[in-house]
DNA sequence: TTCAGGAATTAGAATAATTCCAATTTAGCT
DNA sequence: AGCTAAATTGGAATTATTCTAATTCCTGAA
């Protein structure tokens, strides 16, 4: 049975795709609702896992062709943090990650706008920066997991 | 011809690996070296090669082991960006990384104080953050290069 | 409604960076 | 000089990801 959006995501998502002249196929909604479902920032293995759920005959590869369609499309983001294999999250606000070093969970931290100023002002002159990421690793308390 | 390390930094270099139970080997020493001679932000492959003109019987093995011992002893500092392969900077004041979409080159720079305690200050309640990592990509006009 | 053509998906092979392993060499102590 | 642990070596293994060629699926024109 594949995986229904919520309308509300499904809107956002049909015309994220649309606009880029690209098919809302039920891999690409079943990646992005599983997404969306569990906001753990899940590796692409985690989301092939959840995905072979709804849709069985999903392949590796059309995950990943899915992943970086959303990506393109602005629905979710990508998170690196050192060699780890790629995690991906749909919070598109700008913020932050915090890994704890010992569970290897990553939670979001907010970035207040001040801060962000800052931060951006620290490119020099003549760099045109299109991107910024900003992260932590550390201990968290138990008492945040 | 192993590479000789400048004085000051072969103090540096020898008391940093003493003070772990660690020892100078030619090997570490001319990874060191390689690093602070070009400090365009090599990879392991790059080390790997100019480090084989100076001593050419070294193994892969040998440059990941040395560049993980001077990580470990504060030597030098690894720089991730996305899922490209890991660089190494022997800049180890704070400072953030600025990557070239165009180019491929990194550039370091500089963060000031207020912005750095404002970032960690972002850092929730019950986190303990050890490491903190800003990068930037974009474009950077050809001047700069 | 059918069909053509491009888009998307599939399974599996290939790649690239890094790590592991067992054998050998080396450095620092006695 | 000789012992022992540490470091290095070459090559195999691993892991995440990308590529490839074949198949299937949509969509829109007839």
């Amino acid at each position: 049975m594949p995986k229904t959006l919520p309308s509300s995501n499904r809107d956002t998502f049909n015309t994220a795709l649309r606009e880029k002249g690209l098919r809302p196929t039920k891999q690409r909604a079943c990646v992005y609702g599983v997404i969306l479902d569990k906001r753990d920032h899940p590796t692409a293995d985690d989301i092939y896992d959840r995905v072979k759920r709804h849709l069985p005959g999903t392949s590796f590869a059309t995950v990943y062709n899915c992943l970086e369609t959303l990506v393109g499309c602005d629905l979710v983001r990508q998170v690196n943090m050192d060699r780890s294999p790629t995690r991906y999250c749909p919070n598109l606000t700008p913020h932050a990650h915090f890994r704890c070093t010992q569970s290897g969970k990553i939670y979001d931290v907010e970035i207040d706008n001040d801060t962000l100023s800052l931060m951006q002002a620290l490119v020099p002159e003549g760099f045109e920066a299109e991107n910024l990421d900003l992260s932590f690793s550390g201990t968290a308390k138990s008492s945040n997991n």
